[in-house]
DNA sequence: GTCCTGGGCT
DNA sequence: AGCCCCGGAC
């Protein structure tokens, strides 16, 4: 509904006549084949000026329309991984930089009330808190360490590690560095990876007093380089830590939630990003950057509740009808009794 | 026991 | 894309 060609419509505007409805479009396609056929239309290739060949990798070919629906075509076309593009006298159809998809404010809003009534078991980002208390230097040590176990680990859990390190004058740098990395696997147990994130801390402990004078790095690229940070966790320091925005905190919720609602794509086709990565960058072509920080918080516990990876609610999800993905199954193992059936549609 | 988790690493 | 880490839910 929220893009034009998600209705089919066989073959109503092409029908009435035959040179009247032809239609010029302009395929940017993968090398490959220079036909396009579907169940409904029938495209014909002829080769395009000069000016319009894409890169070596690309091939561009004009396509005139013979038969069927134009609009039921171009929701065909951007699913296939070997369309890159789809341009229509001129003007491109799909949206590869940063539109807003339609309605985002409501399911926003709507999410926000669900999350509103209903408890996730993360309601407290486990390191927004850390050591708030603590002089600017601790504090953002306190984040970037309370970041490292909250992964994988309940909230209350990653707080507990933290106190027991607090109380044993070990978060920071300089006393970590010292400590006995067993010390530390006791203390942080039982957060989820114990042995690989004392040792973690012990690196990331050892550089920044080395590199950094025991405070910890201030820009994404020196964050990404520490031991058991990535870019969801280097996001979220530079997010809390810093208070600087550098990029969207994209976990597997938000990866999924987004690609459920349509919200993000790879670039140039209606293809479901493969990565977080990809996510974040698709997202923040088109998300006011004032959300930047509360989607993440605010999806990861609408997907701990309601849209859960496997079987999402849809029934008691209060914007489904903005959802084109809602009461699919989406299911990791398709069974092989239905699986021919759904296949041939893709 | 077996599956699942969620990130980072390779 | 697949592997790994640890614990917890079945």
């Amino acid at each position: 509904m929220r893009n034009p060609a998600s209705e089919p419509n066989p073959g109503s505007e092409s029908s009435n006549g035959g040179s009247a409805s032809e239609l010029r479009v302009f395929v940017r396609k993968k090398r490959g084949r220079k036909t396009i056929e579907t169940q409904e239309t029938k495209y014909e290739a002829e080769p395009l000026d000069q000016k319009l060949r894409g890169p070596p990798e690309i091939e561009e070919f004009g396509y005139k329309q013979v038969n069927g629906s134009f609009q039921s075509t171009v929701e065909t076309f951007l699913s296939k991984p070997r369309f890159e593009s789809f341009i229509c006298d001129g003007v491109p159809l799909n949206i590869p930089t940063g539109e807003p998809p339609p309605n985002w404010e409501k399911v926003l809003e709507g999410i926000r009330k669900m999350r509103s009534t209903e408890d996730a078991p993360v309601d407290t980002m486990g390191c927004e808190k850390a050591g708030n208390s603590l002089p600017p230097k601790e504090r953002r040590f306190a984040v970037l360490v309370s970041s490292l176990l909250s992964s994988q680990t309940k909230d209350n859990v990653t707080h507990g590690a933290i106190q027991r390190l607090l109380q044993n004058g070990l978060l920071a740098a300089d006393t970590i560095d010292k400590a006995d990395e067993a010390t530390i696997k006791g203390l942080i147990y039982p957060v989820g990876f114990y042995t690989r994130k004392a040792a973690n801390m012990k690196k990331i402990a050892n550089i920044c007093l080395m590199k950094y004078d025991g405070d910890i790095p201030s820009s994404l690229e020196e964050l990404l380089l520490l031991p058991g940070i990535g870019p969801k966790m280097a996001h979220l320091v530079m997010n809390v830590g810093w208070n600087n925005v550098q990029g969207i905190c994209v976990d597997t919720h938000v990866h999924r939630i987004c690609n459920r609602l349509g919200w993000v794509s790879k670039s140039c086709t209606k293809q479901k990003t493969s990565t977080p990565e990809e996510t974040r960058e698709a997202l923040q072509l088109w998300l006011p950057k004032e959300e930047w920080v509360p989607i993440n918080p605010l999806l990861v516990g609408f997907g701990q509740t309601v849209c859960t990876p496997l079987r999402p609610n849809c029934g008691m999800c209060s914007v489904s009808d903005f959802c084109p993905s809602a009461f699919r199954e989406i299911s990791r193992s398709p069974s092989k009794s239905k699986r021919s059936s759904l296949s041939k549609k893709l």
